[in-house]
DNA sequence: ATTATTTGTTGACAAAGTCCACTAAATAAT
DNA sequence: ATTATTTAGTGGACTTTGTCAACAAATAAT
């Protein structure tokens, strides 16, 4: 169809290249006793210190009542801490525990040794070229704006 | 711990956003009566022309029983067929039919269209430059044999 | 004030995936 | 050759993961 197809069969193939490598990634996340999501969840608090379930399901794209059934598993667990918010009282602000923070830390000890691992057996020279490629490919695809 | 710490974050962004630029071409999958995974499926057979169920298992990383009874879904919706092996009868030939085949390149066809959707306001420069970066990345990362 | 929308929760399901045991065939070991 | 051992596939039973619809309470819009 389009003059470059040998391209987006390229791209394609990276594709799915890429995806096996993530898939490598993430494993080592099912270690932990917790699921992906319920992983991303984690983390994604983390990262954002404080929140309430909907911006959580507006960011990770979860339906509401997973999200609900998640964030009370992590609150039992322990990992997690719901407080009536004052402004509206429909929604709880989420933050994570020491318990949690812990678990956050641990997680991200864990994705920056699963790079390490990934980058093994590659010199400074080359993983500097892969660093270079990969944010040229986040900046180019990078939409400006929402969609 | 290392010397690259950024590099590492960075690497851990990029995954990341690229989790999401996957997320988004799959999404398409969705809306052919068939999930992900039946799709993987189909894709690999497609690209094999002819493959043993064990095949699949091993390069999808699917558990054999699943696998046993996708084989089973598509087969009995006519998008594949099994014919018993000669040279070992515990296991069958699987194929694309006819209707499997115009299946698979319609999903080659949304696929591609995918791409092209994806690249949509790059130039053709900016094309090869994400071109280029991409198979850099993949031959880096790509291990010289298995694991 | 009344209506509509948003937020979160629950019950009931459906889809996706896993574990285990089993059969039958093919290979390896003796 | 006969007996193990391994391999390929299947089916039952199950867990996990995710979805849908209905609901109450709070807030926002008219």
């Amino acid at each position: 169809m389009n003059p470059d197809d040998h391209i987006i069969a390229d791209i394609r193939q990276f594709n799915r290249f890429y995806t096996n490598i993530l898939g490598l990634l993430d494993k080592h996340v099912l270690n932990t006793g917790y699921s992906f999501t319920e992983a991303r969840v984690i983390l994604e608090i983390g990262f954002l210190e404080q929140c309430i379930a909907n911006q959580l399901v507006d960011k990770l794209d979860i339906d509401r009542s997973y999200m609900s059934r998640i964030i009370a598993k992590l609150s039992k667990d322990g990992l997690l801490s719901k407080e009536n918010s004052a402004l509206d009282s429909r929604t709880s602000l989420i933050r994570l525990t020491p318990e949690g923070t812990a678990f956050f830390n641990r997680l991200n000890e864990k994705s920056d040794e699963q790079i390490v691992r990934l980058l093994q057996g590659l010199s400074q020279q080359e993983i500097k070229e892969l660093h270079t490629s990969m944010l040229l490919i986040q900046k180019k695809l990078e939409k400006p704006e929402g969609i």
